[in-house]
RNA sequence: GCCGAAGUGGCGGAAUGGUAGACGCGCUGGAUUCAAAAUCCAGUAUAGGCAACUAUGUGUGGGUUCGAGUCCCACCUUCGGUACCA
């Protein structure tokens, strides 16, 4: 039988259907295993082979669990709701469901070739009203809800609704937009409206009045992380500071939780260390500078209160509230002009030119609240409005911030510490020893900053406090393609949260795409839907994509539960993801909302683990190889003309633009020789007609017309392009999909090669240079099995002590290498074990029922067919994984390096049993040892057991 | 700038402080073949030598150690994250 694995994949793929081979049970005495990995955005153009990789590692690994004795939950769903199937309807009027849905199915397709353990019937699409009424439901849990700092946890809203009855504000320690206080009395006092605005001061899902990131030509707002560069992350559409009505997540009240709990879970430090500074906690004090004039106070946070005899002027956010009261009618223009400045650049134009600075003085001053001394106050957009107060004290001395402004308006810049005894040091560091500072002079920077601390407390002018740089989420998108708000506004404007028995708010149907007038999402053109009873109107924003991203692991527990969004029973079965595999990108943004969400869970009880993510595996990048040519700026008689790579680089790259090809056309992809050949030349002209009548120039002659001019006796057109590596996508030309590499190797050998390219989590490009290594390992293991002449070659003998050792020495391996996701050095193992039993002949059942056991997580389609030949009637993948017998990997003899201080000079075969004593000797008798001492002295000889000898003279 | 990861043959990469370059690709030679593909065998870090062998060698410079790709210090380069966070 001849090794054919298209015929074999066919035929386990629907076997494993029929027979349910991968539905996993939520009833099992087995110890629970959770294999997640994060779930694909469906996009129109499909998988490419840069996907699958951290599939396949997590599907190996769930394979091998589950052989190892586990009940695995191995699910795969859709990340479904959208910008870009929305962007496709308004340009193509395809119904984003529609689109999404030929999507899915695409997904679907080219995941079902590569052979994947999942368990389909507990897929989820976020997009599928029964998933996200659940979306829905926890959104209004998070209505429902107010964070109590004193106890750390989120309570239902109704608790502090009776403490406001009862006593007001008081003492109450909430989490909230701003400070509010107000008796029992005034409570009562207040409108149903009033009452609402109160109590959206402290809910978790709030509305607010927000500067968002607006993004025109999306018609949009997008959350921070959604926002690169000072562009949309999503197309690189330019995006715009915006105030605007929008809901928003209090994730802030988390902060320090998703902090502290880092250290519970075992993510890469570089993962932890991008969480944290994306948290941003910073220690220092809140303190109020009175203003000159009486006229009120302004409020700063400064992490470095011991400088505060360097402050030599105050800066303001110029978006500040402030701004207006202080401005005296002198710098009233000066402002005015300002501002104007600020509110036409972009945030592109802001990030390109950092260390600019630029600003204006209000006319006021602020007093040193120690010495009384006045402080001007300016404003200036290196100050962030949603950072700590929007106001700082600024200590040019101390601050290289401060420093550039102070410089650029002549003012004031006052030493106060000196550095002298510390060389090195930089201006951030807090060191140095107290000068021009009052009561502080002297003391240590460290001591220093308690000094003032508790001078300032007991002042009762500000007070210790913890800032983060973590902000709210917004929550609110101007879309269709997104989870409906369950809220109703009624006659005076009050949100109401929908009844939930109302669940799933269904999105109406529309046809026309485009966001509404005002800023507004194109759900409020559904005015019957808006309107839906008298006085009162939906809300018409949608919610983000992580709304629906930030929960499904757990919906895959229970997929189908229409009571709950999952049973009680199923979470506390599964508990939580014991490993997630995914990529970087997510390090932010999924990970940190599903965290918050999670930690929100758990306070209410619902489920049982403070981290919904145990280990987190990060898969590298696959890029692709970009292929271009060299196109010449200047024509030449009017015609086009393309040289290859050598001879543009030999003449001046300036005087060419490189112009893509599509890869397909390659001959040496990816190689550092890769050339268009005649075909591939012929296959571009096809492509881009109008080069058709272009010049190709190369070093084996010409391409005109189609026709090659061959220059002297080089026979082939060889026409060089310039490769560089880059990421994987249409607009380059250079997508591989995996369906063509399966078509042409099998989904077998796909999956091996993927892992065998290098470690799991580094980024490298695609090539497929190596595949045929691959393949021809998995014909090496089918022939094992199999004669050439088809003959079926396993037999009953006893397997000797060699062939034994090979194998244990293999499932050693294996079973080691898995266990901390070296997958690539897995498949080097396999083959050295085939390379050697080959060697010996041995096609003896003993050992190769072990080994297809073994094989099986890798190559799963191969393993099954030889599974059953070997006669077994079940999945490979319900047999047990093989465990080593380390007897059998005992050596007699060892071979030891002898080295000559540190350098090896000999290699000696020596029985296994020897003392130090007898190894010392042997090394010392070499004659190749005796012939380097040549007399010297040995000084001592280190000898390690069943490793090696040095002699050292 | 700051934080993190990584620099090893022609290439992808391997190596609990203990034989650097496993495994695979490519390349060279050979077998098989009318021929090719496929397959099989041998070789393949660099320099010198017919060879035995010798010297050098894991980004650079120091250090620790009997012994360093691996640990420590400084620096260089590449990639990823982040960016006026007070």
């Amino acid at each position: 039988m001849e090794y054919n694995p298209r015929e074999i994949e066919q035929k386990w793929k629907s076997w494993w259907e029929q027979n349910q081979v991968y539905k996993v049970s939520n009833e099992s005495s087995k110890p629970k295993y959770y294999v997640l990995d994060m779930f694909p955005y469906p996009s129109g153009s499909g998988l490419h082979v840069g996907h699958p990789l951290g599939y396949i590692g997590s599907d190996i690994f769930a394979r091998y669990k589950r052989m190892s004795g586990f009940n695995v939950l191995h699910p795969m769903g859709y990340d479904a709701f959208g910008l870009p199937a929305e962007q496709y309807a308004i340009q193509t009027g395809v119904h984003p469901a529609q689109a999404t849905a030929i999507n899915i199915a695409r997904y679907r397709e080219q995941l079902d070739k590569i052979g994947f353990s999942f368990d389909w019937s507990r897929e989820v699409q976020t997009c599928d009203p029964k998933y996200y009424k659940w979306t829905q439901w926890i959104f209004l849990q998070l209505f429902n809800h107010w964070y109590d700092n004193s106890i750390a946890k989120a309570r239902p809203i109704e608790e502090l609704v009776a403490i406001f009855e009862e006593k007001g504000t008081g003492n109450i320690q909430a989490a909230s937009s701003e400070p509010l206080a107000f008796s029992a009395a005034q409570w009562q006092g207040m409108s149903p409206k009033e009452k609402d605005d109160a109590l959206m001061n402290y809910r978790i899902a709030y509305r607010k009045t927000t500067y968002v990131w607006w993004c025109e030509d999306l018609g949009t707002v997008l959350a921070n992380d959604e926002v690169k560069d000072g562009v949309s992350e999503r197309g690189g559409h330019p995006v715009e500071r915006k105030p605007m009505l929008q809901w928003s997540l209090r994730i802030t009240a988390y902060a320090d939780r998703l902090l502290s709990d880092l250290d519970t879970v075992d993510f890469s430090d570089s993962m932890k260390k991008m969480q944290s500074n994306w948290i941003g906690k910073s220690q220092g004090a809140q303190m109020f500078f009175e203003l000159d004039n009486g006229a009120g106070q302004l409020e700063i946070f400064t992490t470095r209160p011991d400088t505060i005899f360097g402050a030599t002027f105050m800066v303001v956010a110029p978006e500040h509230d402030l701004v207006k009261q202080i401005t005296t009618p002198d710098q009233a223009q000066a402002i005015a002009d300002y501002l104007a400045y600020v509110n036409t650049r972009s945030e592109r134009d802001r990030m390109s030119e950092t260390k600019e600075v630029s600003g204006a003085f209000t006319g006021a001053y602020a007093l040193n609240p120690f010495n009384g001394e006045k402080i001007p106050i300016w404003i200036a957009e290196y100050v962030l409005k949603d950072y700590g107060t929007g106001a700082i004290m600024a200590v040019p001395a101390d601050d290289e911030r401060d420093m550039r402004f102070a410089k650029k308006f002549n003012l004031p810049i006052v030493e106060i510490i000196d550095k002298s005894m510390y060389p090195g040091a930089t201006i951030e560091d807090k060191q140095g020893k107290m000068i021009n500072s009052d009561f502080l002079n002297g003391m240590e920077v460290m001591d220093a900053i308690e000094a003032v601390l508790q001078r300032i407390e007991s002042m009762g002018i500000g007070h210790r406090k913890i800032n983060f740089k973590l902000r709210d989420a917004i929550y609110s998108r101007q879309r269709y393609w997104g989870e409906p708000f369950p809220i109703a506004y009624d006659e005076n404007g009050v949100a109401h949260a929908l009844p939930e028995n109302e669940l799933p708010l269904e999105l109406p149907v529309l046809e026309d795409f485009k966001p509404a007038s005002g800023a507004k999402s194109p759900l409020a053109r559904a005015e019957d839907w808006v309107n839906f009873k008298p006085g009162w109107r939906r809300e018409t924003d949608t919610m983000p994509g992580f709304a629906g991203s930030s929960w499904y692991f757990l919906r895959y527990m229970d997929s189908d539960n229409d009571q709950a969004f999952a049973s009680q029973k199923a979470i506390n079965y599964w508990q939580d993801v014991d490993l997630y595999v995914g990529g970087t990108e997510h390090a932010v943004g999924h990970l940190m909302y599903s965290r918050f969400w999670h930690k929100f869970l758990y306070d209410k009880g619902l489920v049982p683990t403070k981290e919904p993510y145990k280990k987190l595996m990060n898969q590298g990048m696959i890029q692709g190889v970009i292929e271009n040519i060299y196109l010449q700026k200047e024509k030449v008689n009017g015609k086009s003309k393309f040289v290859c790579a050598k001879i543009a680089e030999q003449k001046n790259l300036d005087d060419y633009v490189k112009i893509p090809v599509l890869v397909d056309y390659i001959a040496d992809y990816g190689l550092q020789d890769s050339h268009l050949d005649l075909e591939g030349m012929r296959n571009f002209i096809a492509w881009r007609p109008e080069y058709a009548d272009a010049i190709f120039e190369c070093g084996s002659g010409t391409f005109e017309n189609s026709t090659f001019n061959p220059s002297g006796d080089v026979g082939n057109l060889k026409f060089q392009t310039v490769s560089e590596v880059g990421k994987m996508s249409k607009s380059k030309y250079n997508v591989i999909n995996p369906d063509d590499v399966v078509e042409k190797y099998g989904a077998d050998c796909f999956r091996m090669y993927e892992m065998f390219l290098g470690p799991i989590e580094q980024a490298k490009p695609w090539d497929t240079k190596g595949i045929s290594g691959v393949s021809s390992f998995l014909r090496k293991l089918w022939g094992l099995f199999y004669s050439e002449s088809g003959k079926f070659l396993v037999n009953e003998d006893e397997p000797t002590k060699e062939e034994l050792k090979v194998l244990h020495t293999c499932i050693k391996k294996i079973s080691e290498d898995i266990e901390r996701f070296s997958f690539n050095t897995c498949v080097s193992g396999f083959m050295i074990c085939v390379n050697e039993l080959r060697t010996l002949n041995c096609s003896k059942r003993v050992i190769l029922d072990e080994l297809v056991r073994l094989v099986g997580p890798f190559a799963p389609f191969t393993a099954e067919e030889l599974w059953h030949q070997l006669g077994h009637e079940t999945s490979v993948c319900e047999a047990d994984f093989p465990k080593v017998n380390e007897s059998y990997l005992v050596q007699d003899t060892i071979a030891y390096p002898v080295s000559i201080n540190g350098k090896k000079r000999d290699l000696v075969e020596l029985p296994a049993g020897m003392s130090k004593e007898e190894l010392e000797k042997a090394a010392l008798e070499l004659d190749k040892v005796q012939k380097w001492l040549e007399g010297q002295a040995v000084k001592k000889v280190i000898v390690v057991p069943g490793r090696m000898i040095n002699i050292v003279v």
